[in-house]
DNA sequence: CTACTGCTTCGATGGATGTCAAGGTAGACG
DNA sequence: CGTCTACCTTGACATCCATCGAAGCAGTAG
C-alpha cells in the first residue's frame, strides 16, 4: 500500500499546487484545471455513503477509525465499503494504514481546510461582495 | 419558473433544517439523512463544468451573471450548459431570474457558508483535534 | 504448514449521468 | 401578426458508477 500512498501524495501535491491554499471560489473564477482538480474531490464527497464514512473517520476518537468500525454502520457489503474508502483515498481525503490485523483510516485535515477556504463566500472586497444593491436578492416572492 | 424556485426554497429550507448551520463534519458523525442532503450538494459541485460555472457566477461583478456570459467560456452546447445550471439550481446553490431577454444567475452565499462551516476540520476540543501526535501528517511541502 | 479472519481486488450488471440534436417557450422588435 | 434572439426541455445515446459475489492477499493463531 506504500506505493498507493506515494501516488496519493503526488495527487495531493498536485492539487495543492494547482488550487493553491486559500483562493475563495467567489473571489475570481476558477481555471479549467483548478475546477477539474477540485471537482475530483467534491465528486468523491458527492455520495452519502462516502460523506458519512468521512465524518465517521473524522469524528472518531483519536482521529482514526478501523474499517471494522465502519462496516457495521451501513447495510452494504464489505467490498462496497472498501470501494468507497478507495475513492476517498484516491481523492486525497483520507489515508489508510495497516497495523497488524486491522486497517486504520484517518482524514487529511489540511485538505478539508483547503476546501473550506475555497468555499467561503465573497470575502469583503471581492467583486461579488457588493451586490451593487441593484436589488438585494428579491428573488421570486411568488 | 416561480414554481421551480418555490421547490428550490423548500429544498434549501429542508437542507438547512437537516444539516443545521454549523455542525463541523469532524465534530460528530453525520446521520444518514444529513449525509444524503449534503451529498446532493457536493455531487452538484463534483463536475468541473458546474464548479467553474459556480465560480464564474460567484465572482462576477454584481454577484450575478447572464447565461450568455457563461456559454462562451466552454466548448459545450447551449443545452448542456443549461442542464448544468439546472443541476446547480436544484441543489440550491444558485438561483435564476429572467429579466427581459436574458436570464441572470446568482449564488446563494448562505449555502456556501454552510458548506464551508461543515468542512472546517476538527474544532478545538473535538475528539479528532488531538491526533495523538502519532505522526503529525507531514503532508506535501512540495 | 494449515486454517481462519480482515480487507482488498476482479468481473459483471443495473441504474445514473454528461452530452448533443431537435423542438419548444418567453420576450423584443417591427 | 410574424420573426428573431435567448434560453430551456425533450429524447436518445454513450459512458460512468454503485453494488454485489467470488476470488486473492496479508497477518494471526494453532
Amino acid at each position: 500500500m506504500s506505493k498507493q500512498d506515494e501516488a496519493q501524495e503526488r495527487v495531493l501535491a498536485h492539487l495543492a499546487a494547482v488550487v493553491g491554499c486559500c483562493e475563495p471560489l467567489a473571489r475570481e473564477p476558477l481555471t479549467a484545471q483548478q475546477s477539474t482538480e477540485l471537482a475530483r474531490v467534491f465528486k468523491a464527497m458527492g455520495d452519502p455513503v462516502r460523506l458519512r464514512l468521512l465524518s465517521l473517520i473524522a469524528s472518531h476518537a483519536g482521529g482514526e477509525a478501523c474499517v471494522c468500525d465502519l462496516t457495521d454502520v451501513f447495510d452494504l457489503s464489505g467490498p462496497t465499503i472498501s470501494h468507497h474508502l478507495k475513492v476517498l483515498r484516491e481523492a486525497g481525503l483520507i489515508t489508510g494504514e495497516r497495523r497488524g490485523t486491522w486497517v486504520y483510516y484517518r482524514v487529511r485535515p489540511e485538505l478539508l481546510d483547503q476546501l473550506s477556504a475555497v468555499l467561503v463566500p465573497a470575502a469583503p472586497g471581492s467583486p461579488a461582495a457588493m451586490p451593487a444593491d441593484r436589488d438585494a436578492l428579491p428573488v421570486v416572492d411568488a
